[in-house]
DNA sequence: TACTAAACTTTTCAGTGTCAAGATTATCTG
DNA sequence: CAGATAATCTTGACACTGAAAAGTTTAGTA
């Protein structure tokens, strides 16, 4: 019998799963106030438990968004496989679709967006983080090798390299400029004809 | 006579140019400490006064950063002129040193950078600041139209905003991305040769 | 059951942004 | 030139923050 149901209202002293229901406070914080308006405390206070108590499980308030930020690059991963799942098979309209689902994660989660690209809150030389991290960019390379083996021509290393960051830049520019919107002629569209767009723009980035 | 010399080590109870040592200062504050460790109070240090007198010109602290901002985007705006002069003259030419100049803005100013585009706490709705940020946008749109006339057949206004939001995302994309040290291939290389790497990628972006 | 480690709370401290009130200097008006 | 007024800057206070230290409760184990 467990000692315990997650869904039990009559907490104890011992939450349970603090370490979870913190990240999900986190998030919910980053959301309401931004990157600015984060605190510690009031992490703490949605999860209702004390302000210290976050400390037992992440070390300080950097180590929460560390950690916050390790998950965000799990969804985003996830994001952009399910958009290339339901895209065509082919090297090319894979990579497109990867990076329309760049686009899309960081449209639906702006803050935590935010906090992987353009923080220097997360420690990015965690090894959970590091990981997970690289391993996202590696997905991106696989598949714009897809595009470029299917071209015939294998090309060299450092060619390559330009095809991957051409990609990537175009993607992130995307993304980064809608989160910040300012890029409203795409940003204000359906998102069926947004993502047409953005599929095209990306295209571009590798002839 | 002047009553005072900017340059007078004898400082009475007015600055005298508090305004923009105060800018001085938060541009110090923020390279040091970056946008986390940022303080009004050591901004207030670093220029010698008060912890309390940058309210009088500022307001609060996003006021004195939203004005940061604006002197950003001048510098931001002049650094890409500086790179078309020194390119060629035809309109593609320009485009891509307008590029390359974004981004040598962003790897000269990382902390700026990241203020402008990377953060709520500038306020964008500021009559200064946005006229600033627009007027930046203008001279990008000009040049995306400059090299689509050269190519013949102009373009209805909709297919040229694809290609401006086109231009605009590889350039900010790979500006961001190596702001964040996320793009090393490219960041490694000596700036001639990077420069010419990044031009190649830019010109992708209109074909 | 007793011992130990883990999880959480309480207390405390230095540092932060902002507000209100006071001190000093510049500027404008007569 | 004098006196009033406004601008500039300082001082002091307040509520809030992240972090460290020490204490309390529970879980796991032998």
């Amino acid at each position: 019998m467990k000692t315990k149901s997650i869904t039990n209202d009559e907490r104890s002293y011992h939450h349970g799963n603090l370490f979870s229901a913190l990240l999900d406070a986190a998030e919910e914080e980053l959301i309401d106030h931004g990157m600015e308006g984060f605190s510690l405390r009031g992490v703490a206070k949605r999860a209702e438990v004390s302000h210290a108590a976050p400390a037992h499980h992440f070390g300080d308030a950097n180590g929460l968004l560390t950690a916050l930020a390790a998950r965000g690059f799990e969804r985003f991963i996830q994001r952009q496989r399910d958009f290339r799942q339901r895209s065509a098979p082919d090297p090319r309209a894979q990579l497109e679709a990867s990076g329309v689902g760049y686009v899309a994660f960081a449209l639906e989660n702006p803050a935590i967006f935010r906090l992987m690209f353009s923080s220097d809150r997360p420690d990015f030389d965690d090894p959970d983080l590091q990981r997970i991290a690289e391993s996202a960019f590696e997905e991106l390379v696989e598949h714009v090798r897809g595009v470029t083996e299917d071209q015939g021509s294998p090309k060299k290393d450092g060619a390559m390299m330009l095809d991957v960051a051409a990609a990537w830049a175009v993607a992130h520019g995307l993304a980064d400029l809608l989160v910040a919107g300012r890029l409203n002629t795409l940003g204000s569209l359906a998102p069926r004809t947004r993502d047409r767009r953005l599929a095209a723009i990306i295209a571009r980035a590798i002839p």
